[in-house]
DNA sequence: CGTCTATTTGAATGTACTCAAAAGCGGTGG
DNA sequence: CCACCGCTTTTGAGTACATTCAAATAGACG
């Protein structure tokens, strides 16, 4: 569990053992039933999480009520910003914004960790807005399904659509299209 | 010019008056020609760029060959990752992606820095993406041309149609329904 | 004035949505 | 085991949103 935690950070930054347990014990283990929201509309967002089992989806509900999927989010990936639901009674560890605020006073390393982390998060939303900008709707479910592979076996369609931004209605006609070329 | 850079920062984490003055001597002043590339399309990003005159779109070709505005950028803007285009002869001071690692690991306040811009980038970009999923275009024309009025007057129709998402003939007609409205 | 580019307009077409209904599927209780 | 429930997926018809292509108009500039 914080195993994981160990080895995300790992993955972007090199701390000593001593600092990546002194940041690791900033974080609280959380867990969460079925359909409860961890953050709601119009809260503000004061943590940042690290997803150990499960699976999130962060999202905003537009004036008809409707979800639209900024992302998801299963094991190994961090969530922030905006409204938060899970399904599948997913684990995470939480740090608190003031926490976080204290490890980048004491462990300097800490905020090139989040510096690298945000950019690269950043880069990967750069990525899905010129797909949106330039690709039809097919291109992207077929280029999400790719990617994403493992996530999408576990989404619904109807979840994968409020991402892609198309009805889920009209995701089932793609599909078909699709199954018919092969 | 320099002074534009100075407040930028100012804006974002206190530096000492040494610290401001060794991180801008790394930033190299430029400027280019109308319709002058910085970066070409394939070219890898190693630098961060600041403006401090004038006006940068920041976009991806499709497979057509036609533009996807990512960003525009004017004076007291960043620019930074993938291609770069430019009008009106803009004037920017850039910094090597060499130098702002020296600078990351002499001033710690600068990795503070860039994990701010980074952020605040990243959540606009985020408030962007909701607005592509869940708003028409006619929305998303008003939106814009209200919240980045200033900017918009800078900007011909087919490039704003570019940053929208839609043709130009069809931001011409959703123009002509607006101006009916009124 | 001529040239180049931006903007507008119209017609035909394609992409995606809404609404309503049917079919499929997994669980749960009797 | 079956019947029913709730939810997902599929299907169809009609409509709205947006594109393409071609042509006309308008502006900017040397």
């Amino acid at each position: 569990m914080t195993t994981l935690l160990h080895q995300n950070i790992a993955k972007h930054v090199a701390l000593s053992d001593r600092e990546t347990e002194q940041f690791c014990n900033f974080f609280k283990p959380q867990s969460i039933r079925k359909k409860q929201f961890i953050l709601q509309e119009g809260d503000t967002c004061t943590f940042e999480a690290f997803v150990t089992k499960g699976l999130f989806r962060v999202y905003h509900l537009d004036q008809n009520g409707f979800e639209q999927v900024l992302y998801f989010a299963m094991e190994d990936w961090w969530i922030t910003d905006i409204d938060s639901f899970t399904n599948q009674r997913p684990v995470y560890v939480l740090i608190s914004k003031q926490d976080k605020d204290l490890a980048f006073e004491n462990i300097p390393a800490i905020e090139k960790l989040f510096r690298i982390m945000t950019q690269k998060t950043h880069v990967a939303l750069q990525r899905r807005m010129i797909d949106y900008l330039g690709k039809t709707a097919d291109q992207r479910y077929i280029d999400f399904s790719e990617k994403y592979s493992l996530l999408a076996q576990r989404l619904s369609n109807i979840q994968i659509a409020a991402y892609l931004g198309i009805s889920h209605e009209f995701l089932s006609k793609i599909r078909k299209k699709l199954s018919l070329k092969k």
